[in-house]
RNA sequence: GGCGACGUAGCCAAGUGGUCUAAGGCAGAGGUCUGCAAAAUCUCCAUUCGGCGGUUCAAAUCCGCCCGUCGCCUCCA
């Protein structure tokens, strides 16, 4: 242990499962109390969509955690706007390249576009901004440089594509993902390029393609990166050689991070990773989402059906981020529920002056640093919210959980209102159902039941529920009632549409 | 064809040898309260973990077989 993991000590102690290994570790950063997180990002040439929406759920939730427990998180993301291929193939089409052709635009405007939309996404997930945003095709020199490093020691060699990584010098490729290389059969999906040396050889610089928009100059020629290169090229200049955490979809294990871990390491001689955070995938209806299937549902699918962007992240808290799991609607619908009856708890609790409370924090804790269970530590705001403590203590405790969970807890009543207007309620609605309460209140005083029930049924009609408190009526909005499709005037008497008056 | 994962209440989903007569959320049922409702509150809601065998003092948890679902092997979070 060294001097400054001694001097961490003391902190929360965090499981985690690490691919490598395949098992779940204690984690202990190379130097406490700093953590560097490589989170591989999206390529930006299409939408953003709920499977990516949890997998980086799924990563916000491991560095909230961290901070919680007190390390120093510096999370790098990268933004790939250039350089995959439509296919397995070096020579094959850029996606950005397509993308661009497809819409009538340049390859840069086409990233622009979806990198925007992509970081509007996370944010309204609540998903915390990494600290770098690193764009590949602002990190040429970089990925030229390690390539040439890679070539200087000996790991390289040339073909008609362009500089090639010589997989077989380097003993442990298959280690990672655990492949089996010899049981591949080389060229069954892809077709072979005989000037390989192995069916796992990559490109590590691609030349020769003049018709590819985005090239740059390089010691081997025009051309642009390969797919892997960026990576490791921009972890290592904003993390150094050596990284903690590398997260990503559980799809990037055997190609994309077997290369990467072949091409880092070869290059500095030092283990690249310490810990790789794999997220599983999200199925839609028990499927997986593709396109063909037409269920690549984006946060703007989920907004438009009426459910906020936190639903989404609380129903990805609800399940196991290393277990596959099955988005559907009527899942997201029971998520949002649950969701805003915990926003409508949050908001009647006063502000958080109490005490934390022992007891369930240390459950929270040995929930959250189990490798993330997150719905146990979900379940334990229930425990909360269901003791006789201190309202001030309950707000502290729960509030004080939330930085790990994310789902603004403490903003509670402002998620509540945004919520209802994404429903389509206008505060013109409300004001109406609050004067015919106040009518009804006044029958209900005059005994005048009969009067006073049939105004309560005009309020339902209109989308509200009313709540008879100590202090006076309350109205709250029907979670099943559709206040988009209420847009016409309502009569300010009746309830009715205004054309067909009371 | 090769590899792997999963199958727990109406739905989503934890739990991986005894504390499980199985968390939590959603949905549902009943009591109290209320003029009646709603809210609140209390209580209930899988004797059972796909099926069948086996190991064990003890299994949802380990092993075997069978059935079912899904994924990966190819760019994908």
């Amino acid at each position: 242990m060294t001097q400054q993991e001694k001097n961490f000590e003391g902190s929360l102690k965090i499981r985690l499962y690490n691919t490598k290994s395949r098992e779940v570790e204690l984690f202990q950063p190379y130097f406490a109390p700093r953590v560097g997180i490589y989170s591989c990002g999206m390529t930006v040439y299409g939408y953003a969509h709920v499977g990516h929406i949890r997998t980086y759920t799924n990563s916000d939730v491991l560095r909230r955690l961290l901070e919680y427990a007190g390390y120093q998180v510096t999370q790098v993301m990268n933004v790939t706007d250039v350089g995959h291929m439509t296919s397995d193939e070096d020579a094959g089409e850029d996606k950005l390249e397509l993308g661009a052709r497809r819409e009538g635009k340049t390859p840069w405007e086409i990233a622009e576009f979806y990198e925007d939309h992509f970081f509007s996404t996370i944010a309204e997930c609540n998903i915390t901004r990494p600290e770098v945003i690193s764009r590949a095709t602002e990190h040429i020199g970089e990925q030229i440089g390690l390539v040439k490093r890679l070539e200087d020691n000996g790991y390289t060699y040339k073909t008609d594509v362009g500089v090639i990584f010589d997989t077989s010098k380097f003993g442990r490729y298959a280690e990672f993902a655990r492949l089996d290389l010899e049981g591949q059969e080389a060229g069954a999906r892809v077709a072979v390029d005989d000037q390989r040396r192995n069916p796992q050889d990559f490109a590590l610089w691609i030349t020769n393609q003049p018709n590819h928009i985005m090239q740059w100059n390089s010691p081997w020629g025009r051309g642009f990166p390969g797919w892997h290169i960026e990576c490791s090229a921009m972890a290592m200049r904003y993390l150094g050689d050596q990284v903690d955490i590398h997260t990503g979809g559980i799809d990037h294990i055997p190609v994309h991070h077997t290369n990467e871990i072949a091409q880092s390491e070869c290059a500095t001689g030092r283990q690249y990773v310490k810990y790789w955070f794999h997220s599983a995938f999200l199925n839609v209806d028990g499927r997986k989402m593709s396109k063909s299937l037409n269920n690549l549902y984006t946060l703007d699918d989920v907004r438009a059906r009426g459910y906020s962007p936190l639903a989404l992240r609380y129903l990805f808290l609800n399940g196991f981020y290393r277990r596959d799991m099955n988005f559907t609607w009527e899942a997201l619908e029971s998520a949002q529920r649950g969701l805003a009856r915990l926003w409508g708890a949050c908001a009647e609790l006063p502000a958080p002056t109490g005490v934390v409370i022992p007891g369930f924090i240390e459950k929270f804790e040995s929930a959250i640093s189990n490798d993330l269970n997150t719905m146990n530590a979900l379940a334990v705001v229930s425990g909360v919210l269901e003791t006789k403590g201190p309202p001030e203590s309950k707000a502290s405790t729960i509030y004080k959980m939330d930085e790990v969970f994310g789902l603004d807890l403490a903003n509670s009543r402002t998620r509540l209102s945004d919520f209802w207007r994404l429903r389509g309620l206008r505060p013109e609605h409300k004001m109406q159902a609050e004067s015919m309460a106040d009518k009804r209140e006044k029958a209900r005083k005059n005994k005048n039941f009969s009067e006073a029930d049939r105004l309560r049924d005009r309020i339902n009609n209109m989308g509200f529920q009313v709540e008879d408190t100590p202090q006076g009526p309350k109205i709250v909005p029907m979670f099943d009632f559709d206040f988009a499709a209420m847009r016409k005037p309502v009569c300010g008497h009746c309830g009715v549409d205004e054309k067909t008056g009371c």
